[in-house]
DNA sequence: ACCAAAAATTAGGCTTGCCTAAATCTAGAA
DNA sequence: TTCTAGATTTAGGCAAGCCTAATTTTTGGT
């Protein structure tokens, strides 16, 4: 069994590297709120464990082992989510951060039970895919909606969960999972995205619209 | 917010307390499986914090903010507890060992939350109490079932949830709270407790009988 | 009252993770 | 190609908690 420290910078260097490649200690550091000299020391300890490559000055990079077992962290992370906005009513915006403390205590068996629960959500609440039971992890395809072209429509397929206030906001305007977007215009410039969503109209800052992902219709 | 530690070492403190008077050194070694230096260490950290009393070489006892602290964590064991049996249907004998480390991770709301959903339970899945959430104990006069005379009738209050297997045993034999229990026979010498519940007859070790609390009939 | 065994504390160390400050490496601009 | 700003690592420390071994205190039996 890992610590809590050895699980929170596996999670945090395979979110990075899904953002895109190889992953660097101030990005981590900035991610773990930590000082980019402990981001050093734990690479190190990570690498002698198996569970990263680090290249020193360049980066680390997770192994199989520690992609598993940062999936699995993952995936208790968003069970958990699933299961206090489901069984127990917690808005949308309070799910993560109690996440971020059940993830490291939730047994394999409290995780089945919840999974039962739920009946096998493949999402979280905020759209984010929940890794199999097997380390699956369903990889959909998807554009932000700070991309799309005026005119386009799509379905909100995940938010960001990073911003609990974004949340709330976003909650406000009925930006949800499954709720339909379309663009009705998209300013120059890094200008705002104007949507219409359930007949409304707003507009969004661009990096807002940004961490918005969605699919196509249908 | 107190680490993992101090709340464990606050909540031992706590039982050991309710069993009988000062709490030793040793007793909490034991307890807590550690080194009985290590809890001289921990007993001038809690002292030195105001939590505890600690007289050299005499054993420690809770002030009045001790207290609060311990009761606090163990109303958060023992809902966690009764939320496990009763919404995710785990065994009583699975249940204390997840509550042991929920309890530390369990946030303000979700203790809330998870109170209202149960209807706001007073006793745990063993029987024992859940302080309230302003802090007060209920204190019930119970007995041991050891040391009740034959012939006698009771109410099964509590069972000791300190051993898994224990707990599956007596599971087995239908001795769970609120269970009516007769004394047939009570041998000398220490010897076993044979009792009448649900219409069968069990012998059980002395020990085992204290294990068990009964309340009155009625 | 004494003395030995048991209980508790002190002394010294170790691991995990974090920090700051100093040194070193890398990469982009000139 | 050089140089410097920024990124990274190294060096040295600290706090929490735990351990073993040595020492001190308490206590119960004689
Ligand atoms: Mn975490
Ligand atoms: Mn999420
Ligand atoms: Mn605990
Ligand atoms: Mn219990």
């Amino acid at each position: 069994m890992q610590t809590k420290a050895v699980e929170d910078y596996l999670k945090a260097i395979y979110e990075l590297q899904a953002e895109g490649g190889k992953v660097s200690t101030t990005s981590l550091s900035e991610r773990l709120s930590v000082a980019p000299a402990s981001v050093t020391g734990m690479a190190k300890k990570l690498a002698k464990m198996k569970l990263v490559v680090h290249e020193p000055y360049q980066g680390v990079e997770l192994t199989p082992a520690g992609e598993k077992i940062a999936l699995e962290v993952i995936r208790h992370h968003r069970l958990v989510e699933s299961y206090l906005a489901e069984a127990l009513g917690v808005p949308w915006d309070k799910v993560h951060e109690e996440a971020d403390q059940w993830e490291h205590v939730l047994s394999e068996e409290m995780e089945d039970l919840m999974d039962d629960k739920l009946g096998y959500p493949t999402s979280d609440p905020h759209g984010a895919p929940i890794p199999a039971r097997d380390g699956t992890m369903p990889k959909a395809d998807l554009r932000r909606l700070s991309e799309l072209e005026a005119g386009e429509t799509a379905v909100i397929a995940e938010v960001s969960d990073h911003d609990a206030e974004l949340l709330r906001y976003l909650g406000e305007l009925g930006i949800f999972p499954h709720v339909e977007v379309r663009v009705i215009s998209s300013a120059p410039f890094e200008g705002p995205v104007t949507i219409r969503i359930n007949g409304d109209e707003h507009a969004l800052g661009r990096e807002v619209a940004g961490y918005i992902l969605v699919g196509s219709l249908r």
